[in-house]
RNA sequence: GGCGCAGUAGCCAAGCGGUAAGGCAAUGGUCUGCAACACCAGUACGCACCGGUUCAAAUCCGGUCUGCGCCUCCA
């Protein structure tokens, strides 16, 4: 399995740190609103990567942060009068019901900044120990950026360019530093805040350090994989590094993944622009499946354009699968060629060789998920697939057959978190009886009451279908 | 100013040295009372442009143009 590394910019083998198991920290978002489309890409793409790792069978230790603590949950409660951590409990649920949408898969853990305070002072204490950070007259908490000597390792920037060709380093209030490099570790509360005691002065921590330290925390000093966004690479994760490297003595991540952004009508998703949707917009007018196979109809370090049209074509790909997932289930229920228990029945000589040829897209699939994730070309293994079966499965097709193929698209499917199979719904009898009715109608070729029923059921939001092999329906 | 990414059919998108996957849309056909689904058929003599390397390039090298990102909170 190769997964391409931000470190050294190529891809590499993958090779965990401990045999079987898999240690992997996320940067969560800032819960102060709802989670935008932006963020689900991040969340969708490291969900399928954990998906496929735990199906080679490595134990995947997941961490996921929720962060908790920040100026704009603090300027978000202050707009409504209420405490910050309202507003944080409030997102974080609202969150949750995104995830479950999208079918990410809840981490082994999902600490929260504000229940981690502790963890981050003694980082901070052991980081000014060691001559990495220092505290300012106000009480802030800087980290000494030039004590570390591979700062910039990550995002591949050297200092002095970093200084040289910044714009504006030295902006208001940050002349207590010794050098504009430094970045904050712990900072003075201000009125009305939250605040935590600390040896330096009652404050909040800064930005960075929470996630080395719940990294810490839950996974250890070591850990394989850390991902996020590709904007989180400088200067968050580099940040990151820095501190716990300084602290720990050791190499804090082996592989670090980065997914590329999201964009509406080609221009970056900005909050302070306000083109941006959030995932529940998004699930007002669509299935969030539909997002999701979105997100992942591209590799996940390739800018993806978001645009109602790409939706809507997403929309029509997506019900390709579940079309014919739903066309296996009738036939599962109604063929009769064979016994009543599929899993009793033989399939012929003829099948058995197809099913053994249908194999070959599941090792498509899984070539093109070890080459970094390729997930677009993984899903096109799931089309032939949906080809091959469409063309393959008739109403003489032993129901082994059926199952063995339906369960082959599932199961990939599933590796990409995509629901493709809908639960059966019962019809209440008033619409069954319409629809018996128009059996009925169309036997004695009165189209015109078939046609009427037909538009009176889609109004209902039913859609019929007149197969070869009966009268199906969905919904619209 | 510094650093970096991308340009493949109407649209989306794989491929990254061996002769262009897959999907959406559109067209013609089979099936069907019609519609829908499904299937079949054709659909990029060419991968932004110009040079170069090679037996062979969308794939490597150089240049040009265009779009975008990071350097500041941001997924």
């Amino acid at each position: 399995m190769k997964i391409f590394n931000t470190l050294s910019k190529t891809k590499e083998e993958f090779e965990p740190r401990e045999a079987g198991k898999v240690s992997m920290y996320v940067c969560g978002p800032t819960v102060y609103n709802l989670i935008h489309i932006g963020n689900a890409r991040p969340m969708v793409v490291f969900d399928t990567v954990r998906r496929y790792m735990e199906y080679k069978g490595y134990q995947v230790n997941y961490v996921t942060n929720f962060t908790d603590v920040d100026d704009k949950i603090i300027k978000k409660a202050k707009e409504e009068g209420v405490e910050s951590s309202v507003i944080a409990e409030r997102y974080i649920e609202e969150c949750r019901k995104d995830m479950k949408a999208l079918n990410v898969k809840p981490a082994t853990v999902h600490p929260k900044a504000t229940e981690e305070i502790g963890g981050m002072l003694d980082m901070i204490h052991t980081l000014i120990e060691k001559g990495h950070a220092y505290a300012a007259p106000d009480g802030t908490v800087y980290f000494k950026t030039r004590s570390f000597k591979e700062y910039g390792k990550l995002s591949h920037k050297n200092l002095d360019d970093l200084q040289g060709g910044n714009r504006s380093l030295l902006v208001s209030g940050e002349d207590q530093k010794e050098d504009p490099l430094d970045f904050v570790l712990w900072k003075p509360k201000k009125e009305g805040e939250p605040y935590w005691e600390s040896p330096w002065c009652k404050g909040r921590p800064g930005w960075h350090i929470e996630c080395s330290v719940m990294s810490k925390k839950y996974l250890g000093d070591e850990i394989d994989i850390h991902a996020g966004g590709e904007d989180l690479i400088f200067p968050h994760h580099e940040n990151e590094i820095a501190q716990s490297e300084a602290a720990n003595d050791k190499v804090f991540a082996k592989y670090w993944m980065h997914n590329a952004f999201l964009n509406i009508d080609n221009r970056k998703m900005s909050k302070s622009d306000g083109n941006f949707f959030t995932v529940r917009d998004i699930g007002e007018k669509y299935d969030l499946q539909v997002l999701r196979f979105f997100i992942l109809s591209a590799h996940y370090r390739s800018p993806l354009n978001f645009s109602a049209d790409l939706m809507k074509a997403a929309e029509n790909g997506y019900d390709r699968i579940v079309t014919s997932v739903a066309n296996l289930n009738y036939l599962l229920q109604t063929n009769e060629s064979d016994a009543p228990d599929s899993s009793e029945t033989q399939m012929t000589q003829q099948e058995t060789a197809a099913a053994e040829e249908a194999k070959r897209f599941v090792v498509k699939f899984e070539e093109a998920m070890e080459d970094d994730f390729n997930t677009a070309d993984a899903i096109s293994a799931i089309f032939e697939l949906v080809k091959f079966t469409n063309t393959n499965v008739t109403e003489q097709s032993s129901k082994a057959f059926i199952k063995t193929l339906k369960d082959e698209i599932l199961m990939l499917s599933d590796l990409c978190g995509l629901i493709v199979e809908k639960e059966a719904e019962i019809l209440d009898d008033e619409v069954e009886a319409l629809i018996l009715e128009r059996q009925e109608a169309r036997k004695e070729k009165n189209f015109a009451r078939a046609d009427e029923i037909r538009g009176l059921l889609l109004e209902q939001g039913i859609i019929l279908e007149d197969t070869r092999e009966g009268v199906k329906w969905k919904r619209a």
